[in-house]
DNA sequence: AACAGGTGTTACACATGTAAAAGATTCTCC
DNA sequence: GGAGAATCTTTTACATGTGTAACACCTGTT
């Protein structure tokens, strides 16, 4: 069984500092080294379809919910920034695969949707980006998986609720 | 009970596209948004001090190596370019953080260190930053928090192996 | 009609990574 | 032994993506 990058630098502090409590540091540490990892691996699929992660998950929102959102709804929904959601939204329509409509009643807002080019390449792409997951969680055994999973969950219903990041 | 966001992204998509086999998301998707909500959350105590997570890092790494590092063996620690070690360096330097010294053999490479105040800095920071990590994490009882750095190790050692986090 | 509040966009600052550059060392082959 | 090539370490230049804050525009209210 050999240690993970956390577990070296938590033995590193304790050799330094003996005595400290460093357990916060073995959980937040392994989900922060985690994401990383994932993230700079997991994108692979979409780039070759020209996008980022960040572009995937705004067009993933309008597919799944299924309808029309608002440049808002989109922020809030991929929690980002507006000013974020209104660059990628330029770009994600010049490549065709949104288009947008202004609001007949209020002209302020605008209601932005899938293409019918954008709805195929998220039903394509989705599946790819799923399969090729798994493949990069392959090496964990389906009990670890699911433990990990919910663990999180819960952990993420804390988190969520003691930060604020509340939806709607 | 109640939902984290995953669990209801993962049902409207199920509401979308029956049958998709989302294991994955529920996964990974965790992991990224457990660690935006630490990253947006965790460095209170840090930016209290002027400091932003990165430069911590930075610190961290020359207080529990506890010797002189060169910039690229920081960056290689911190898993950053070694451009963006360059820059942090410099500010570190112009706040008295750190100090340099050219080595006497390959004047190619340079020996960064903590300076007193920089060692202070760490020494005071850290069981802050923990303490207040800890307050943090405190809805999981110890026995979900073991479980999840245990499981979490575990995919750790999977993920730097498949995907070449390597070290050194 | 003025105003308070909401929505989307733009301007700016900032942090990061990639790639090129600059400086220094080591290797190689004559 | 030495000149040039290859390599290594760090820094600089540039492009990119993001968030905050200011802005323009619109609505509904008083």
């Amino acid at each position: 069984m050999t240690d993970d990058i956390v577990a070296s630098v938590v033995r590193q502090w304790q050799a330094v500092n003996p005595g400290l409590d460093t357990g916060p540091m073995e959980l937040i540490g392994r989900i922060n080294r985690c994401a990383a990892l994932l993230q700079q691996a997991e994108d692979a699929p979409l780039r070759a379809a020209g996008l980022n992660r960040a572009e995937f998950d705004l067009l993933g929102a309008m597919r799944r919910t299924d309808r029309e959102l608002t440049p808002g709804e989109l922020a809030r929904e991929t929690f980002s920034s507006g000013a974020a959601v209104t660059k990628r939204l330029r770009a994600l329509q010049e490549s065709g695969l949104i288009g947008r409509r202004s609001d007949a009643r209020d002209r302020r807002v605008a209601h932005v949707g899938l293409t019918e080019a954008g709805r195929d390449l998220v039903d394509r792409l989705l599946p790819e980006q799923l399969a090729y997951e798994r493949s990069v969680l392959s090496g964990l055994d389906e009990e670890t998986r699911s433990g990990l999973s919910g663990q999180l969950g819960e952990l993420l219903v804390q988190l969520e609720g003691r930060l604020g990041g509340g939806r709607r």
